[in-house]
DNA sequence: CAGCGCTGATGACATTCGTCATCCGAAGCC
DNA sequence: GGCTTCGGATGACGAATGTCATCAGCGCTG
């Protein structure tokens, strides 16, 4: 690891002020690594990177105004160059899928440890990919949602629990369309009501 | 801040592998802190604690095994010269409450600066009280839970979305009673039903 | 002791919900 | 062109749910 290679430019991005600053300060321990751009939320963490420009980008999964897929998808067309990776807490199937799917590199579980994410930034950096065994392994016997796009949508206004005169409202559709949207998901997923499959669908990443 | 003062022993709980590491590593920085133990689960941070006895217990309230709370009210029992804190990423008005009832003499949120968080060990280490303004705001306006025990027991158990005669038999009640119970509940929170009702009441840690 | 609140239960009733059959139009594919 | 799939809708039926009244035992409190 030469000292005199020009350093990986990183830009950090999640809400948790302190785990920012302490990864931060771990990464600039590493000689080839350096933080130039630290975010708090989505749409932060877009306008840092127009005006860092960083080489690597690290989003947390769950942030205020735009998770961290949102923010891959813009700095993908926005900065081609930017490599994007998303470290999360609890990672669900479908999220990995997504992530993937908008060109996101790394993939990474806030229980690896500071060392293994420097690794895994110059990983990306250098144009592999990187994703968690356990994550991938996860997200491969998850498999691929057999929700509609609809049912998926109907399924997510049915999250907190509101009538389905209400979705229906809110979808402007009929309550009669919303009632069998919904049980065709609870049949798909082996629910026992529209409640149960949407807390199934949310485990697995699928809404 | 004298050199020479005998540092204060301070134990991590964290089951995030970076974030532990991280702000171990920043808090050793500080003279007068000193981690003496680390753990990524409620029964290792017990056991951890009864081994190394430290001065400050700092918890995340979301660990596999038991939460923070949990873990502070057996600390409180076997080590009672241990004052615990607890660290939460999104801390709900009832935990607070919770964690106060339990002796947890720290609670602030991880959008904390690593230095404010050193800080608050001092201050929690030297007997006082911190807790974070916000959450306290929160709690203060969010007030008791007007649930009865048992309607906080039921809702618990309607959360999943199941039926409520897979309810009635894990209560070991009548149908009949349990949704009685849940009516309750629902009339108490103001919701459109007990799935809505379950809902509301999470998010005001009253389960 | 009388009153009150919590627990537990029963029965009745209206509403909501889940399920099914059926229909239509549009889009895509062989 | 025919077939299938999906979005969208209607109507009907039974089961699940929400609501209410009512009753009874228990423990606490004034």
């Amino acid at each position: 690891m030469s000292v005199n290679i020009t350093p990986i430019r990183v830009m950090l991005a999640d809400d948790e002020h302190l785990i920012r600053g302490a990864v931060a300060a771990l990464l600039g321990l590493e000689e080839d690594l350096r933080v130039v751009a630290e975010a708090a939320s989505g749409p932060e963490a877009l306008a840092m990177a127009r005006a860092h420009r960083p080489d690597v980008a690290v989003l947390d999964l769950q942030m205020p105004g735009a998770d961290g897929v949102a923010v891959a998808t813009s700095l993908r067309a926005e900065l081609p160059g930017c490599r994007t990776m998303i470290v999360t807490g609890h990672g669900r199937p479908g999220h990995l899928k997504r992530a993937l799917e908008v060109g996101v590199r790394g993939f990474v579980p806030k229980t690896v440890s500071a060392q293994k994410l420097a690794e895994i930034i110059r990983t990306v950096h250098r144009g592999s990919r990187y994703v968690d065994p356990e994550l991938a392994a996860d997200a491969i016997s998850a498999g691929d949602s057999p929700l509609t796009g609809r049912e998926a949508e109907l399924l997510e206004l049915a999250e907190g629990g509101a009538p389905i005169a209400e979705i229906a409202q809110r979808a402007s559709l009929t309550p009669g369309t919303v009632r069998n949207y919904l049980s065709a998901a609870v049949a798909k997923l082996g629910a026992e009501n529209r409640h149960a499959a949407a807390r199934i669908a949310r485990a697995q990443g699928w809404l």
